[in-house]
DNA sequence: GTGTATATCTCGGGG
DNA sequence: CCCCGAGGTATACAC
C-alpha cells in the first residue's frame, strides 16, 4: 500500500464526470491497483476513486489511472507532503455474525416461531422470480412463505408480495400465506404488510441464538 | 488526518459482531473522528470502521472507539510501522455531472421523448407518499407519470407502481399511465413493468445532452 | 427525528 | 460474464 498526502486536483470521467478543486488530500493506492482520494472527513467513502483492475501511469506531478472500461481518474499534484509505501501482505479477512443469513438459519431451525405445528419445507424455495427465504407448512396443511430481513422495510414487503403472487399460482401449494420476519419492522412496512394480509413477526435474535445453544448443550 | 500502519487485530461490536485476526493494516483517523481499517485490497471499503461522531480512547497498544449508539471498535496493536498526522483543511468538495437529477432535468426539457405532443405538467409532483419525478400530459389529455432512474431496476418499478396507485385516485388526473425511463433497464425490471402496463424508455443521456446544447446554440 | 430515495454504491453468490 | 440481492450500506433531503 502506498500513501501519498499532497495538494492536488482530481478529475474523474467515466460513469459520470466529477472534479475536485485543488486541496490537500490523501491518495491511497492498494496492492491490487485500486486508487482512492480521501478528504479529512465524510466517513469512509473517498471523494473520488477507481477500483481494480486498472493501470496507473505516473508522469511529472500527474497520475493518470485508467481501467478496462475506459474510465479515467487524473490526479494533478502541486505539492507532496508524504509518500510512503508498506507491504501489508494478505489479510486473513473479516468474520461476521448477526447478518440475515444467520437469522434465516436460526428461523429455519425454529419454524414454530411462526405458529404451533409449523414445519419447514425448505429454505430458498425457488419461485421463478427469485427464491423465497423459507417455505413452511402450517398444521392445517396450508403453505406459509416467509421473507426474512434484518431490518423490515417496505422493499421486503414488496419482495414477499411478488413471491406470494407467484406461489399462489401453484395448485399444489395454494393457499399460500405470507409472513414478514425481521429483527425490527418499520411502522410503514407493517402497515403495507397488514393491508395485504401478510403477517409480521419481530424476531429476538439473541433469544433464538440462546435456544440454539441450549439445544446444542443437550448433546 | 492521522495514518497508522501497524500489525493489529480488530473487533467490532454493534449492529453485528465482526472480528479481524492479527495482520498488518492501515488505520485512518479523519479530522471528524471517524476511523477506518484498510487491508491492501478490496476497493475503497474498509474492513472495519466507525463513523463520526465517536470518541477514541488510546491506551497502551490498544484503541477503543465508541459511538453514542454504544457500538465499539477495538484495535489492538502489536507493532506500529508508521504514525503520521497531517492537517488537510476543509475540502472544496466534489462537483458532479451525470447523476439522476441531470437526467430528470434533461427529460423535463424534452417530454416529447415519451411520445408526440407530450408536455410537462411539473417535476417532483407530490403524491402523498413521495414525489413522482415527472408528471406529463399526453396529446389525448390523459396523464403520464414518469419515474426517472440512471439504472432501471425493480425497486424503481415498485416505486412508480405505488405512485400510480395514488395518482389514479385523483379524478382530475385519471387515467394516469406510467413510464419508466432509465439509461439502461434491467430485464427483470422490464418484465415486471410490462406486466403492469408500465412503459419502458431507455434514454440516451449523451444524445439528450447534445439536443440541449444544440438548442442553446440557437440563441 | 423518521421516512424516502440515491449511489461511480460495494460485495458476494448463482446461472 | 451478467443478474440479483444484501449491506454495520452511507448520504442527502423532505416532513
Amino acid at each position: 500500500m502506498r500513501l501519498v498526502v499532497g495538494r492536488c486536483s482530481v478529475d474523474y470521467a467515466g460513469r459520470l464526470s466529477a472534479s475536485l478543486a485543488e486541496a490537500v488530500r490523501l491518495v491511497m493506492v492498494k496492492a491490487d491497483g485500486c486508487v482512492a482520494v480521501h478528504a479529512d472527513g465524510g466517513a469512509y467513502k473517498p471523494l473520488n476513486w477507481m477500483n481494480a483492475p486498472n493501470t496507473l501511469r505516473e508522469e511529472e506531478g500527474r497520475w493518470v489511472v485508467t481501467n478496462p472500461a475506459g474510465e479515467t481518474l487524473t490526479i494533478t499534484f502541486s505539492e507532496v507532503l508524504l509518500d510512503a509505501a508498506h507491504d501489508l501482505g494478505e489479510d486473513p479477512g473479516l468474520v461476521k455474525d448477526g447478518v440475515e443469513a444467520h437469522l434465516q438459519e436460526l428461523l429455519a431451525a425454529h419454524p414454530e416461531t411462526f405458529g404451533d405445528g409449523v414445519t419447514l419445507v425448505r429454505r430458498e424455495y425457488p419461485t421463478g422470480i427469485g427464491p423465497v427465504d423459507l417455505l413452511c407448512r402450517a398444521a392445517d396443511g396450508s403453505t406459509i412463505a416467509v421473507e426474512v430481513k434484518r431490518r423490515g422495510e417496505i422493499d421486503g414487503v414488496e419482495q414477499l408480495t411478488r413471491y406470494l403472487e407467484r406461489l399462489n399460482r401453484d395448485p399444489l401449494l395454494r393457499p399460500v400465506r405470507g409472513v414478514f420476519a425481521a429483527q425490527r419492522i418499520k411502522p410503514q412496512a407493517r402497515t403495507v404488510a397488514e393491508d395485504r394480509g401478510i403477517g409480521c413477526v419481530e424476531v429476538d435474535y439473541d433469544r433464538l441464538r440462546g435456544l440454539e445453544s441450549d439445544e446444542l448443550r443437550l448433546f
